[in-house]
DNA sequence: GGTCGTTCCATTGACGCCCATATTGACCCA
DNA sequence: TGGGTCAATATGGGCGTCAATGGAACGACC
């Protein structure tokens, strides 16, 4: 299964109009999806998107709860329901709607940044704070690493 | 399989008829029926509306209650008696009960909210109250979803 | 005959689809 | 290695179609 990896930053047209890379979208082709499957990430303004298998795993999600059950009803609502299927032109090319530029704060640009089975879409600047903080957080967690391993083993692995 | 996602917000006119979204219409055209299955939403003032799968839904969930058992003839009570199959006009159009609206608080506009296997009919501000409490309620349960997983990480990985 | 409801037609505004252009990066060849 | 060619991507815009909405005509049932 080949994943969505790396960032690009892309304008806006006067339509609203933006290229999904070209990189993502051979790979929704391969998982066979006409359209794009997004959502308001839950807790960044950014959005989520994917293709078959970004739905799969909220079905899956789902399907833990009963039918009728007050989770399910709520999870439904908050997740399908904020839920789009952007039509994607010949170009290859989304309309964000406004409830989702909105969330992410998208003007007239966008960063598309890969998570391997999904990726998002950010306002520009927005993305490159998240990415220094996320940087930071990884820095701090591989160093622990790091020393928990040279504390097992003296000649341990760096990295 | 398709399934109701999105949600629109759409008004009715002079005469009480409302149209159902197109992409709601296109599923439900697919599942192959002619109307759209309505009744109120047990425990929230808004309308539960489908088409055969949602009927199928109903129907599994009946099955498992023996027949004349107490709580079967409850569901069947609440379910099918207060149900209703509303007629679709040529241009996707629906004309809401009195009931159906007075239970959901519906004056002039509607919004329309995918659930995946069926669809909520909500008033519109009442639908921005609910989304954003069971918004908050799914970002918790990520969140210890989450931590949950990172715990098991973390012990995975020093082992 | 009036009222209610249903079917049909008209408008308008959005957007889906198509074609045109540019800019980038890859590849090839001298 | 440098230049040139080619291809694919990103972008811009025009036009037709369809969805949402409003209203009118038609029919049925009091």
């Amino acid at each position: 299964m080949s994943r969505f990896v790396s960032n690009v930053t892309l304008r806006l047209d006067s339509k609203g109009r933006v290229s999904i890379p070209a990189a993502f979208r051979t790979i929704l082709g391969r998982d066979g999806f006409a359209g794009l499957y997004c959502y308001p990430a839950l807790d960044r303004p950014a959005i989520d998107a994917g293709g078959n298998a970004l739905m799969a795993e909220i079905e899956a999600l789902m399907a833990g709860y009963a039918p009728f059950s007050e989770a399910r009803e709520q999870f439904a609502l908050a997740l399908y329901g904020t839920s789009e299927t952007l039509k994607v032109d010949g170009e290859g090319r989304v309309m964000l709607s406004e409830p989702l530029k909105r969330h992410a704060g998208v003007t007239d640009q966008v960063t598309f940044v890969g998570l391997g089975h999904k990726f998002q879409i950010w306002e520009p600047g927005r993305f490159r704070g998240e990415l220094a903080e996320a940087t930071q957080k990884v820095r701090m967690l591989k160093a622990e690493l790091g020393s928990q391993a040279a504390a097992r083993n003296a000649s341990g692995a760096r990295e």
